[in-house]
DNA sequence: GGGCGGATTACCT
DNA sequence: GGTAATCCGCCCA
């Protein structure tokens, strides 16, 4: 498997106002590492769209910057991975403008090359649907780390791409986000996007009540 | 300087 | 369905 193909997504994919279309457009895109020289990379299935400032599920709602947060504010195509639980690393993807605090949050992904890196990465036996749904499973598996926040996507080892596959709109389903509960009738818009029946999405739960 | 909680996951009953 | 793991960021003092 080579990446020629592969065409790397440029500022101007991630540099556009609407976080909700490009939030739906990543699925089916590719996310590639080769960090010390091990090449992984895995098709995008499910993502969730924080819309900045009037996002009362963002971390950046209100304009709130912290030296945490300010990554977010940062230009597009830039990386924003935080610690959740103090355990999980999540990798977000920095949209629009500098100054506006748009973020897109990468839930899960289908593994397509450098699964034996991925399992030793994960200490996991068995490479089956868990390998990379989550969040947290999906930094994990790719290599992704809270060292790489405030990095560019437009960089050699790490970036997302196309190879020319876009799933069909009947099988792209916007739903609720997940585990966004304080965010109050936030938590309720559907900037959630997840590709149907696909088995390395999380939340089967709510993919069954929006079916 | 201290306390609390989270954009999660895996393993338990 | 319940909960432990685990720790930085954030807010308040």
């Amino acid at each position: 498997m080579h990446t020629t193909a592969y065409q790397k997504l440029t500022s101007g994919f991630y540099d556009r106002p609407d976080v909700l279309t490009i939030a739906r457009e990543l699925l089916g895109k590719i996310i590639v590492t080769s960090f010390d020289g091990e090449l992984t990379t895995a098709r995008i299935v499910e993502t969730e769209a924080y819309a900045g400032v009037t996002d009362r599920a963002s971390h950046s709602y209100g304009g709130r910057r912290t030296a945490r947060t300010e990554i977010m504010y940062r230009e597009a195509g830039t990386a924003y991975v935080y610690l959740c639980y103090g355990i999980h690393q999540l990798f977000n993807i920095v949209t629009n403008k500098i100054d506006i605090p748009h973020a897109i949050l990468i839930r899960g992904a289908e593994p397509i090359t450098g699964v034996p890196v991925m399992l030793r990465r994960t200490r996991k036996k068995i490479a089956d649907f868990t390998l990379t749904r989550g969040p947290g499973n999906v930094s994990k598996a790719l290599g992704i780390t809270l060292a790489h926040t405030g990095e560019s996507l437009l960089r050699e080892d790490f970036y997302v791409a196309s190879d020319g596959f876009v799933p069909v709109p009947e099988d792209i389903i916007a739903t609720p986000r997940i585990g966004v509960d304080y965010a109050g009738d936030d938590a309720l818009l559907p900037y959630r996007f997840i590709v149907r029946n696909n088995k390395y999405v999380s939340g089967n739960t709510v993919q069954n009540k929006v079916r």
